[in-house]
DNA sequence: CCTTGACTTGGAGTTAACTCTAAGTGGTAC
DNA sequence: GTACCACTTAGAGTTAACTCCAAGTCAAGG
């Protein structure tokens, strides 16, 4: 698959791969005969789940920390554990922190409903 | 209240309130005799509104017009309250993708898990 | 054969949101 | 009265994560 079938069936732009790739978050993708870029489903799936985890925030640093230990082999596994953990903690304080957030957007709407409910209503009483 | 105890309250660096003013994002404080911001309560508030805004990734622009919107009195009612309604859906989806990556990372963390209990079961075949 | 269009590279440019610096002022403790 | 510390300003610098650019290569179609 070329860099352009992936970028559309990922979402992300083929500029961005070919970033990750050189920062080596992605290793590196085996190329055709012209020196072209060819993915394959494992690439692809590296594709995903890295577009899933940047999508929720998590740094370009500690993926490719995380990237660097898979490819360091099975020794690794706890290391590796130890870094979901912690991404898993602070991605759920910062879903916490959002809510709080969407509540409190919440709240103003409401508000802001009631005001312009008054200001129809004023509205109509001077129509009628 | 000073800029220095208004940041350690807010937990907003002095430096990003002083930006906040430059830029708009809160209207100017009012100054002592020698020129010193001395926030009210009402300052205070709008920190504390802004920075949990800040905190679910809301754009400053967005919140710019938002407040600009405020300044300008009652007949941006409906236009305040579209702001809001565009950036609550928005913080939802947001949340929604975070989900996902929780859901995955919860995965891939219970993977692991059993992988490294497999390691320590070798490790103790290996002593007994 | 020549054009077209997608690909390649290294490196420069952009964006958002701070964050820091330098130079200066003003009130307070010793 | 002088040393100190927090404050002031305008403007420069930083960071993360892309995004774009120029110049070049290559396979396929007319």
């Amino acid at each position: 698959m070329k860099i352009s079938e992936v970028s559309e069936q990922s979402g992300v732009s083929a500029d961005t791969l070919r970033y990750y790739e050189r920062i080596g978050l992605i290793p590196p993708v085996n190329r055709n005969g012209s020196g072209i870029r060819d993915y394959n489903d494992i690439d692809m799936k590296r594709v995903a789940f890295i577009k899933c985890m940047r999508n929720a925030g998590l740094p370009i640093e500690v993926l490719s920390e995380y990237v660097e230990l898979v490819q360091q082999g099975d020794n690794t596994i706890e290391a590796r554990q130890e870094i979901l953990k912690e991404q898993r903690r602070q991605l759920a304080a910062k879903m916490e922190e959002m809510q709080e957030t969407l509540d409190l957007l919440d709240y103003k709407i409401s508000v802001y409903e009631s005001a312009v409910l008054k200001k129809e209503q004023a509205i109509i009483q001077l129509e009628t």
